[in-house]
RNA sequence: GGAGAGGUUCCCGAGCGGUCAAAGGGAGCAGACUGUAAAUCUGCCGGCGUAGCCUUCGGAGGUUCGAAUCCUCCCCUCUCCA
């Protein structure tokens, strides 16, 4: 089996390693590796993905990848990368969030049988004492060097105060703990985590002087130099009530031509052979290639059925794609016209509205605010006077034309908003 | 604790008594062009019953016919000093 240091490198993932010789020499045997996540959010996003797959490829390495919950270092919150501190989250919000979270990784790990662990890192954080801390650990740093690290250059300018300077030293507690409970040697992050990691090798060898390793993954923008994961709507998330699986397929849909390629080493398992020929296309061939790659990546996070019905609803609304047989051939795609059934459910989001009130009819504009096409009933007004109001294909001519039964299709009315914004309205037949 | 500087609409950032819903840029949205791409061009970009009205410029008061702009107090941030 090819060493688990060597799959991360040729995927990319590898911006930064401590010891990469020394790193597959432990990969040669199984491992165990861990990262942080932050409980800040109710959702994981794709700005997670790299970290959530490099732990995936882990595991399928044979390693044991331990995620790790930030339920301690959250509270005290991480300034490496940010310009801002940023606001503090109360107790109960972090405890809902770690549980979110960690129901969330388990579609990508497999945590049965202690092949991968899920911690809190509040468990051993919040009951440390304070003076046995400085003592124990905070004697190993020297604010010198720290105030050194690029992760606090930035905030050198704007303020940083204490309780974020001290986050370095829990995260390096952290890698310490674990290594001493789990054995666990490598800690692996995003490029902003290195000056945080590097002082937690550091504890490490200073304290069990014992070597342990730290890889950290680049910061993965778009072709345009943003970001992964920003749309109009905000975040891209993980969960699929916050972001639908259709919404979540189509996202990847839109991939810029210039990354395609990298996203697929990225973001699906795809073996690096099959994806090295999608280097070679150009225009429009990949599309296909999108396909794909929207497909794989909704599969990882969504499960496979999710992403046919994404796959089959899409190709409703833009038309059917064919993928070429020989293109990524290790993918389930559907390759050719997949059928009706298959694409019902998949989440173009859909708002029930009665019988009665569609009979009087509802000026479009208003339906448009009131299904959240638009932001705001002005915001419609602006959408539709620059004829970027559809219903069932048509274009809407005027901001009070009246949605009726009339536009009822099939027993539902699509609506559409700009190219690819679409919304589904459904009668209450039993309000009649 | 002392001395300065500052807090403006999603972000950056002008405005410093009326002509300010507030310049400019970015982001975003729509249209055209396209390949559900990028780039480009054009328009939009607080809310509403779009006539006009309402709510915004850290918070609370005050002065004025009129305040984002002046005064008072408070909160917060930064810089230098202690």
């Amino acid at each position: 089996m090819k060493n688990a240091y060597d799959v991360l490198e040729e995927r990319g993932f590898v911006d930064q390693a401590t010891d990469a010789a020394g790193l597959r020499q432990l990969l040669r045997k199984p491992a165990t590796c861990y990262i942080g996540f932050d409980p800040t959010a109710r959702s994981l996003h794709v700005g997670h993905l790299v970290t959530i797959m490099s732990l995936a490829h882990m595991q399928r390495s044979s390693h044991r990848p331990i995620a790790l919950v930030g339920g301690g270092t959250g509270m005290v919150g991480d300034p490496s990368g940010k310009t801002e501190m940023r606001q503090m989250l109360s107790r109960d919000d972090i405890d809902i969030n770690a549980l979110h979270l960690k129901r969330q990784l388990g579609q990508f790990l497999d945590f049965g049988d202690g092949l991968a662990l899920l911690l809190n890192n509040a468990d051993w954080l919040l009951p440390l004492k304070y003076i046995e801390f400085l003592r124990d650990i905070g004697c190993h740093f020297s604010v010198n060097r720290m105030l050194a690290a690029e992760s606090y250059r930035a905030r050198l300018e704007t303020g940083l105060n204490f309780i974020e300077f001290n986050y370095m030293l829990l995260q390096a507690y952290d890698f310490l703990y674990l290594f001493d409970h789990f054995d666990c040697r490598i800690q692996m992050g995003g490029s902003d985590q290195w000056g945080n990691i590097v002082a937690g090798v550091d504890l490490v060898r200073r304290v069990r002087q014992q070597t342990v390793y730290g890889v950290t993954f680049p910061l993965i923008t778009t072709a345009s130099g943003e970001k992964m994961g920003k749309t109009a709507k905000g975040a891209v998330w993980l969960d699929g009530n916050l972001t639908s699986p259709y919404e979540y397929y189509q996202y990847w849909m839109n991939t810029d031509d210039r990354d395609v390629g990298r996203f697929l080493a990225f973001f699906t398992f795809l073996p690096m052979e099959e994806i090295g020929q999608v280097q070679g296309l150009k225009g429009e061939a990949l599309n296909a290639a999108k396909t794909v790659l929207a497909f794989e990546a909704t599969t990882v996070t969504h499960g496979e059925k999710a992403a046919r019905s994404a796959q089959a609803e899409s190709s409703r609304i833009f038309g059917v794609r064919e993928v070429p047989a020989d293109l990524l051939p290790s993918s389930a795609v559907g390759r050719t016209a997949l059928s009706e059934a298959e694409g019902l459910g998949a989440g173009v989001s859909t708002t029930i509205i009665s019988a009665s009130r569609l009979r009087q009819g509802i000026p479009a504009f208003e339906l448009f605010a009131e299904v959240r096409l638009c932001a705001s009933k002005g915001a419609a007004r602006r959408l539709i006077q620059q004829g970027g109001g559809y219903v069932n294909g048509g274009r809407l001519q005027g901001v009070d034309e009246g949605i009726t039964m009339a536009h009822l299709r099939g027993g539902q009315i699509l609506l559409r908003a700009g190219k690819k914004n679409y919304h589904k309205i459904q009668v209450d037949e039993e309000k009649i």
